[in-house]
This record gives C-alpha cells, sequence and structure tokens, in this order.
DNA sequence: GTCTATAGGGCGATAGAC
DNA sequence: GTCTATCGCCCTATAGAC
C-alpha cells in the first residue's frame, strides 16, 4: 500500500513488493497468482462471511431481503476499516487492470450468492438476478460512501436496494 | 480467431496474429491496446447503437421499458451473427483474462445508458441500478442462449427483464 | 522500427521442520 | 528419511519509450 501510494500502482514492480517483504519475486508469485491478486486478498474472506450470512437469514424472507441480510454484515465488515478500504479502493479505481480484476470478484460474488438462494430454494434465473442486483446496490453504495466520510455504508444500501425492489415502475 | 480456436488464446503469440494479417508485432499494437482488445473490437459499435436505441425509446415508457428496446436492439445486430458470437464466447470464458475485460465492456455499457438515462429524466441513481440490472439480464440471457442453439436471445432477454421488474417480491 | 524493462512461468538446488 | 518453502537462474511475450 505505501508503495502504490507513493510511487504508483504501475510504478511499483513486483520485485519491489517483494525486497519490502523481504523475498525474491519468485515466493511472491507462489503466493499470488499475478501483481493485480495482491490487493484482493481479503475479498475471499468477505465473500465466505456473505455467503454465511445469506444462509444464517430468516427462512421465510424474500430472497431480496435476504441479500439485505448478507451486504449488511459486508458493511459491518468494512465499516471498521474505512479508511484502509478508502484507500484500497483509490488505487483500484485509478487503475484500469485492477478495475477489471475487482469487477471479476464481484461478479464471482455474485454467482456464490445466488448459488445459495437457489439452496434456499429460488429459482435458477430468480437468484441469478437477484443476486446481481444486490451486488450492483452494494458497489454503487460503496463508491458513495468512499466520497463522503460522514455517510452510512448500511444506509446507502438500504436506499439501492429500495431502488432494486421497485425497479418495475 | 483462428489461431484461437487452432493453439489457444494463451498459446497464441501477437506476433503470430501481427503475421498471419501481414503486419508487424508493433503495428497491431497501434491498432489495439493491448491482446485482450482484439476481440472487443466490435463492442464499440454495439454499444453506440445500444444508446440510440435508448435515445429513440418513447419518452413515456419506464426506464426499464425503455432499457428493453435497448437490450432488443442489441440482439437484433447479434443474431444474424449466432455462429460468430458462440464461437467467440467459448473463447472469452475459457480465458480469465478476456473474462475480465468483458465484464469491464460491459460496465462500460451500462455506464452508457446510465447516462443516456439521466438525460431522458430519470434520477442518476435509478439511473444507474436500472442500467446495471438490463445488462445483467442482457448477459445472463446471452449466456443460456449460447448454450442453446434453437433458442431466441430476444425471449430470454424478456424472461430476464420480467424477473428484474418483480425482484421487490 | 528498434530497443528495453517487466511480468510471469519452468526447473533444479537448498535449507529447515518433523 | 520426507515434506515444504524459498531461492536462483533461465526463458519468452507483452507492451511501453523513443
Amino acid at each position: 500500500m505505501e508503495l502504490f501510494q507513493t510511487v504508483g500502482y504501475e510504478e511499483t514492480t513486483v520485485a519491489q513488493i517483494a525486497d519490502r517483504a523481504g523475498v525474491t519475486a519468485r515466493t511472491f508469485f507462489r503466493y499470488f497468482a499475478d501483481k493485480p491478486e495482491v490487493l484482493f486478498a481479503g475479498s475471499e474472506n468477505l465473500q465466505l462471511e456473505m455467503v454465511a450470512a445469506l444462509q444464517a437469514a430468516p427462512a421465510d424472507a424474500t430472497p431480496l431481503q435476504a441479500l439485505r441480510v448478507a451486504l449488511d454484515a459486508a458493511a459491518d465488515l468494512l465499516a471498521p476499516r474505512a479508511d484502509f478500504a478508502r484507500q484500497r479502493h483509490a488505487i483500484i479505481s485509478a487503475n484500469p487492470a485492477l478495475a477489471e480484476r475487482e469487477l471479476m470478484k464481484m461478479a464471482r460474488l455474485a454467482d456464490g450468492l445466488a448459488a445459495t438462494l437457489r439452496d434456499r430454494g429460488v429459482s435458477a434465473p430468480r437468484a441469478s438476478m437477484t443476486a446481481q442486483a444486490a451486488v450492483a446496490a452494494f458497489r454503487v453504495a460503496f463508491a458513495t460512501w468512499v466520497e463522503r466520510p460522514k455517510s452510512s455504508l448500511k444506509r446507502l444500501i438500504g436506499e439501492n436496494l429500495e431502488i432494486v425492489a421497485h425497479l418495475g415502475g
């Protein structure tokens, strides 16, 4: 993070990162499949927590209500580390390669949530569409949240989910 | 396409592609920013057509109804070239780097559609959420369509948009 | 068009844990 | 003895600078 912020992501070489960690570049690539991946180390855990929250949602909740529980769980994990989240977001949104990787992670997250919805008895097409809409709501809320230091991530998520619930008119 | 299908995308070098086209690798990079971009040459035109269709949609249409016009326009462009679309999709979905680029293009498409919706008087958050949901509906419909040779892309799009219209329950 | 730095993979050697 | 982590050195292709 220090290197990326001072000299920039593209200008930082893997060799520099490895030096900072006291290993060789070759070892870096054993832990991370490629250079972008070093910024997404925590995303796997976030997805696991969200899926767990979705599984624990009330059985009589609608798909969208259940997904709200998962999104709120994510907000609870991110809110205490707001500074880190903002720094990371600034680096990612400034670099196309990182932005692409982030979209991929979000797509995988939507896939995971959709699979869990299907386990809850939701039909495949509906599970997929609802999960993707919810992840989109989360992304938009997150983007707004990082821009406004005083805003509430949960509140923004709720507002976007409300819009999703009434897309039909 | 021939090279990608026979030897695989990753195994094909830019030099090979350039040779096939009778130019040098340096010239390839003058036309395409990077190697993945060669598979997305037509996507810019598709987005322009979709935005134009959205602008031409009836003024009294709801955001989702207007987006349906744009998605149908895309289906009209893709349907006549079904074979090519299927081949291209097979290559992209088999390679992570290409799948990431595709997600980025879809995100840009959603941004473009959202901007056009705002021009039509839709509020920013609603425009963004509706556009992303519609693009998700398109993606899911497209993925189903390439798997089923006899299916109708427009019909699948309609079914997914119907789901989107009733996400609230 | 030429030149060059960096990403990223392959493979064998080595050092330590148990 | 095996297993695992790291290193060191080789290589090629991408992609940017000039």
